[in-house]
RNA sequence: GCCGGAGUGGCGGAAUUUGGUAGACGCAAGGGACUUAAAAUCCCUCGGUCUUUAAGGCUGUGCCGGUUCAAGUCCGGCCUCCGGCACCA
């Protein structure tokens, strides 16, 4: 062992040998309790940065810590590897995608060995070959099949500067998700996932995810949507049709006084007759925040009062959701309430507020209101359903729809299904081909993979590049052998993302997509980590497939991932690190100066995993301090260590005639086993398990032993110091562990355990309050008992005082802990 | 607007599980030791304020109330910040 700290010399020697052993490799051994840990695959876009470093540092002490702990940890990583960022690489420097994503992926594998990480590299997986996007062409003729992948035309969102349609996922403010340009809406004909049929099912089972932190439910549970309502028809005056409605308000129905349509609702036609009246329709903008509408010139039948409504388009009613068509009820929904204000509409009141019905007259509503009152309340002007509270009206009405026949219950969504076609080039190619006679025809599963053409891809705007590839394009029909064109389009890459977990648990099959009892043993994923950003898009669509791919039948498993973690952002000077803002700190660099074991402690201690991280270069530094003072305490106690180490002196040597000091010491080494096990187990707050074992070294370096026992506490003291540094230093850990003399590596060996016995102070300090007002301490036997504490209470002098010429009322004695006299 | 989460020293953060010493651990700052000097290292101080010889007193966890012997923690009412969704009928 060396005098000098010197991380660039010891790290590399440790990774190396970590690789070379094949210490994180792992295969199914139903001997050992599984653990999988996982964190978000990364993009190889070229570096990593400091937001994957502390990714994936999380991880790794999970995984180290739960390897200790005895369990078989599946901990593999691999690469996002579609996608546009390849693509436009390509374009812009004329390299082919494929080069660009293998020097990206091959530098990142090398930066992320430089950290440390215990990766079964034997398992990685990179989605843009052949091997593994075969399977999403696979699950994709599955879906079509049962009916979950269709294509359909429809208004969809296209993002100008990608070149593509995005999901309504991938839509954030408006924005595409990937590069903050405005998205537009285009009619196309495009593939879609029908994960709509699994929304209920998809809410329903949020419940499950209780490892989950609450928000990311939360947020999954809003983007699902649910709303129960009921549809109503009516009847369109002076025709057969009629104008169907969804509404959650049942309980104002007789307070409409028109109804309201999308521009794109289907029956519009029949309704508009004035051609003058169809081409203002035709100008109303749906992306005005503006209220905007026309009169169509029709009017509808209220089914319930028999009034005879106008019939309206109105620029802020979505064609997407329900059914395209509201009644409208200006006295209680302010976005109506502004419409008929505009074009002087009339306003039924039919629900009063609490407050308003000890004073108010029922029937002498006040129709000049100047907003809407949407809370819910007691009808009025409701006919038979008036003085009812809107709670039993809703049912009631329903109900009454439902057997006159007029409307039934409902339960709607706010999620759409997937669109999964996207016009670019480096993407799974969807496999299916077009014929004249035969339709739309899948590619039959024996002819999988269809490849993605190599070489040849361009940049025309606005068509997919392999539409210009003559020899993709042109094919013959897997049904009557003419000839027929292959699809285009390409699959989004959460597609790739949505089952490579599964991968993970056998990646090396070539006739199926995974082992089904390989993924039996290690699935879930016990500890998924990653990013807040996918609380929606991917954590969703792994949810869907999961659930898809149960039903096809292949795996047993409802849900994925059993715990999330979702870290926090770097930060640096106030905003999140980026490029753009020039405040990145490169990992390389950091780990050049300090090695990766300062960078790795500084990611842990500065801040609990899910809270941000603010950077701070002095922090780093702190924490290199750190190691450098372990480091000299070691190796000024080697000897020791190796003594203790040679002759195994572990708990097991007597501690009862120990020394004061020598006892104190001991016993803060359980505390610290306990407390450093405890943040892991409870909710990894790596920040205060590094603390205490900051505490720890503090209390060793300020002992000097004196006796043999002191040497033997001491090198018991520093090796279980050890052992519980390893998974958040692990190249220090090791070489110290080596460095006594340990025959195997570090993370062979088990976790510490604490005898929770010696963890008790035989001595307490007694705080003594006065009207709950601190106002002495005292050192007491810790199990003295309560006639005993309040005896030396009262004695404490400064007490004594205290009470001269005052009358106690009261005494609380907490055991252990306190005495507060009231006087 | 709706739904989450959070407000604690100069800073990052402890203590909230179970009401019981607020500020662990680290960073920064100030003082000192060592050194020709500097770096590194080590030691001391470090919420505010009053008194100061010592010890201590008062005050302090966004604001206002409440419960309690005792509240950062529980209850009621506000304020601010962050995040998500947002014309979803």
């Amino acid at each position: 062992m060396e005098k000098k700290y010197n991380p660039q010399a010891i790290e590399k020697k440790w990774q190396e040998y970590w690789e070379k052993e094949g210490h994180f490799r792992v295969k199914e051994d139903s001997d050992l309790p599984k653990f999988y840990c996982l964190e978000m695959f990364p993009y190889p876009s070229g570096k990593i940065h400091m937001g994957h470093v502390r990714n994936y540092v999380i991880g790794d002490v999970i995984t180290k810590y739960k390897k200790l702990k005895g369990f078989n940890v599946l901990h593999p990583m691999g690469w996002d590897s579609f996608g546009l960022p390849a693509e436009n690489a390509a374009i812009s420097h004329g390299v082919h995608p494929a080069a660009w994503t293998g020097e990206n992926i091959a530098y990142m594998k090398n930066q992320i060995k430089k950290i440390g990480l215990c990766y079964d590299w034997q398992r990685e997986i990179t989605t843009c070959k052949a091997e593994y996007y075969k399977w999403n062409q696979w699950f994709f003729l599955k879906m079509l099949k049962l009916g979950l992948a269709y294509k359909k035309a429809s208004f969809v969102n296209w993002c100008p500067s990608c070149d593509t349609v995005l999901a309504n996922e991938q839509v954030v403010n408006g924005l595409c998700w990937r590069c903050d340009t405005t998205v537009t809406r285009r009619e196309l004909e495009q593939w879609f996932f029908k994960i709509t049929a699994y929304a209920e099912e998809l809410l329903n089972s949020c419940n499950a995810l209780t490892g989950w932190p609450e928000r990311v439910v939360v947020m999954q549970r809003n983007w699902i949507g649910r709303s129960e309502g009921v549809e109503v028809d009516f009847r369109v005056a002076g025709s057969d049709k009629a104008i169907r409605i969804f509404t959650t308000r049942q309980d104002t129905l007789y307070g409409a006084t028109f109804i309201s349509l999308s521009k794109k609702y289907p029956l519009l036609d029949a309704l508009v007759k004035d051609r003058e009246v169809g081409r203002q329709i035709e100008k109303l903008s749906e992306d005005s925040r503006e209220k905007e509408g026309v009169f169509t010139g029709s009017y509808a039948i209220n089914p319930l009062t028999g009034d005879k409504l106008p019939v309206w388009v109105a620029n802020f009613v979505l064609m997407e959701y329900g059914t395209g068509a509201i009644m409208a009820v200006p006295a209680h929904d302010q976005r109506d309430f502004e419409f008929a204000r505009k074009y002087n509409l009339p306003v039924k009141v039919v629900i009063l507020p609490e407050s308003h019905m000890k004073h108010t007259e029922t029937g002498k509503n006040k129709d000049k209101i100047s907003e809407a009152y949407e809370d819910e309340g007691m009808l009025v002007n409701s006919d038979r359903f008036s003085g009812l509270q809107s709670i039993d009206a809703k049912k009631g009405i329903a109900c009454f729809l439902e057997k006159e026949g007029l409307g039934k219950k409902v339960i709607n969504y706010k999620l759409r299904d997937w669109g999964v076609s996207r016009q670019r080039y480096w993407g799974t190619p969807i496999p299916i081909v077009y014929c004249e006679s035969c339709g739309i025809v899948p590619v039959p599963e024996n002819e999988l993979p269809v490849l993605l053409p190599d070489g040849v891809f361009s940049n025309s705007k606005g068509a997919s590049p392999l539409s210009e590839i003559t020899d993709f394009k042109e094919t013959r029909c897997p049904g009557c052998g003419e000839s027929a064109r292959r699809e285009t389009d390409t699959m989004d890459t959460f597609v790739d993302s949505s089952w490579y977990f599964l991968r993970y648990c056998s990646p090396h099959e070539n006739d199926r997509p995974f082992d089904p009892d390989a993924v039996l043993y290690w699935m879930p994923v016990d500890q998924y980590i990653g990013g807040i950003e996918h609380a929606v898009l991917h954590l969703l669509y792994s949810r869907f497939f999961t659930k898809v791919l149960r039903d096809i039948g292949i795996i047993k498993m409802d849900e994925p991932f059993k715990n999330l973690l979702t870290q926090g952002m770097v930060i640096k000077d106030g905003a999140k690190m980026s490029k753009s803002k020039g405040n990145v700190i490169d990992p390389d660099y950091l780990i050049n100066r300090y090695g990766a074991d300062t960078v790795r402690l500084f990611c842990l201690f500065a801040a609990p995993p899910e809270k941000d991280l603010e950077w701070s270069d002095k922090g780093v530094e702190g924490s290199y301090r750190f190691l450098n003072r372990i480091w000299v305490l070691t190796y000024n106690n080697r000897e020791v260590l190796m003594l203790s180490h040679r002759e195994n002196k572990n708990d097991s040597f007597s501690f009862s005639h120990l020394k004061p000091n020598a006892l104190r010491l001991l016993r803060k080494t359980h505390q610290t086993i306990k407390k450093v096990t405890n943040d892991i187990e409870r909710n990894y707050h790596f920040n205060t398990a590094i603390a205490a074992l900051m505490e720890l070294m503090n209390e060793i370096a300020s002992f000097t032993p004196l006796s043999e026992d002191d040497k033997n506490v001491l090198g018991f003291s520093l090796k279980q110091g050890i052992l519980l540094l390893a998974p958040f230093a692990p190249h220090i850990a090791e070489e110290f562990w080596k460095g006594m003399g340990g025959s195997q590596s570090v993370f062979n060996e088990t976790w510490p355990l604490w005898d929770e016995k010696i963890t008790r102070e035989d001595e307490i300090e007694l705080v003594i309050q006065i009207n709950g007002k601190l106002r002495s301490k005292l050192m007491i036997p810790a199990g003295l008992d309560d006639e005993g504490i309040k005896e030396s209470a009262l004695r404490d002098p400064r007490i004594s005082e205290y009470l001269q010429s005052r009358c106690m009322k009261k005494i609380i004695v907490v055991k252990g802990k306190l005495i507060n006299i009231v006087i």
